[in-house]
DNA sequence: ACCAGTTATGATATTGATATCAGGTAATAA
DNA sequence: TTATTACCTGATATCAATATCATAACTGGT
């Protein structure tokens, strides 16, 4: 900025007042804006930061391990930081990504978490609340009981409207097919089984899997050999276990739509794409992210956020 | 550090250098480690990088317009990612992640840039240049002449793969699906060609789509039209393309694999759900990521890196 | 000409860590 | 004892911006 004010005849001060927001005479702007053009200056964060004590960036902090339950190439992480990053750079804010391990080990110099992973890591929370960072997090709010600021999709809600489709198709005995571990999963049992019961249904097994096509194929076939042909519907936690189980049924002669009803969630990009095209609960991840990086950015500014669920729909097609 | 130095009985300036990489007493660092701790005590990177003139953060830039072609759900940014802040985590590197926009609207101060998009935006990789930033590309350096490292998947390679998987299966006549406008289909259908014709076969025709199921279906539809029943082999420049023409196929009574082959470039998660499941060329993305990371950061330190091709593999499967 | 009020500019101090240079201590060798 | 080395520690200046306070210039009204 010495070299603009030279350049420019006026002082350092005034540089910064013309390139940020302050009071400057247009005139004297525009010979700096000018001058700072001609000379490729670019703004040193760095120093900003430092004087301003506060960064503009906003931590995203991913689950990264490459996790068999959960693999890398999942396309949520995806579309949440579409969103999120979209609504950052509105405001001049910047994402920093960083694994839960790394944020541990160097915990970097931001002024808000944005926190996105299959459920809570508690360690990771605690460091990040030791750390006095305003935290947002992603998923469900159910272990959390009000402690922290959550945006994440009405899977109680989704639970419910799978259940109110089964029950309108006439279908009565459902499994269902999910890690209740995971408090996404049990929050989409607890309002499907609850909805699917008054309806005068009953869910006659909950069996645990990862979230995984795989996954999905497996917990299948043992419901399968528990069940035999005892059911006629099945709800599952994400849209890769509801394919699996829908290619295992087909796989042990069960007619898929006709006889046995299967609902994912999600709505993946995957899921029209399969055959059959699979009938889901729609989430809205993208604007999910952008919940997320406003509710961030507003708790940065001291303003108070509060949890958020966004509302999800059922996505017909031929399961 | 000061309040640490004071706490431990040292100077600031030693704090630093245990806490950094500094040479002190074991039993000092020990007592200022352990003061920093009940301290809660946290670097402030804007400090160390306003001094050390580096700020060990690398720019990734996305193109995340959510753009039809392109939709953001596509797993393969996400998967380059997580091999990108792999590798970043362990030197301690931060990745900031940026729209190419946002880049260019207010250029972060980053040590380096990686710069992840389907084909060159010449308009970016000129701010970058202006900047001075080191820079590595993921795609192809087909259009860059050289004059940046480029990591990338060897897509003639893959084409030739292709071709010769098609060639022994007997097929002779060949459709290409896919944009010769973007780089990397450009040098699938190179080497596609090339291989296909030394062996005898004859590419009819290479028809434009974008990279999406419904612009594989599209293509797929017209090529139907154009050649009727006259083609036995369909190479698509990525999986979503090859699902959407074998979808088309199969709709205008073709018998995939029987009488007509289809192989797709990425193998993308869905490849191995699609029924029929898909034949492709599988790219590692997550090791194009690390090699990314590895790059740039070398480049930071001042040393050469090189434009790298990295191996691709045919994915036998049902097409 | 004077004043109040606004607007535009400048001087200085400050942010937290660390590069650099200098000083001090302990151990070993002469 | 002194010199030599290796090792540890401290003082000071510095990085590039901006908050704060002070000053200057202008405006319009009396």
């Amino acid at each position: 900025m010495q070299d603009i004010a030279r350049q420019a005849g006026v002082s350092a001060i005034t540089v910064s007042r013309a390139l940020g927001g302050g009071t400057v005479k247009a005139e004297t702007r525009q010979r700096i804006v000018a001058a700072a053009e001609t000379m490729g200056y670019q703004l040193n964060h760095a120093a900003r930061n430092l004087r301003q004590q506060r960064t503009s960036t906003i931590a995203v902090v991913i689950e990264m391990q490459p996790s068999a339950a959960r693999p890398i190439s999942d396309p949520y992480p995806m579309s949440l930081l579409g969103g999120i990053i979209e609504e950052l750079s509105k405001a001049d804010f910047s994402a920093m990504l960083l694994t839960a391990e790394k944020f541990m080990r160097l915990p970097p110099s931001v002024d808000a978490v944005i926190l996105l992973g299959q459920g809570f890591r508690n360690d990771a929370v605690a460091l990040i609340d030791r750390c006095n960072h305003p935290l947002v997090v992603w998923g469900s709010s159910r272990s959390d009981e009000g402690r922290h600021v959550v945006v994440g999709s009405d899977n109680v809600g989704g639970g419910r409207l799978a259940a109110l489709r089964l029950l309108e198709l006439g279908r009565r005995r459902a499994i269902f097919l999910g890690d209740q571990g995971h408090a996404e999963p049990a929050d989409r049992l607890d309002g499907f089984a609850e909805a699917f019961a008054a309806g005068g249904g009953c869910v006659i097994d909950a069996i645990a899997s990862d979230f995984t096509f795989i996954g999905g194929h497996q917990a299948m076939r043992t419901a399968i050999e528990a069940y035999g042909r005892d059911f006629d519907a099945v709800f599952a936690a994400c849209d890769a276990i509801a394919m699996g189980a829908v290619r295992a049924l087909i796989e042990r002669g069960r007619r898929v739509s006709e006889e046995v009803s299967v609902i994912g969630f999600d709505d993946a990009a995957s899921a029209q794409l399969f055959s059959p095209p699979l009938t889901t609960i729609h989430q809205d991840w993208h604007e999910g992210g952008r919940q997320l990086a406003r509710k961030a950015m507003a708790m940065v500014q001291g303003e108070a956020a509060e949890t958020t669920l966004l509302p999800v729909r059922l996505v017909v097609r031929a399961t």
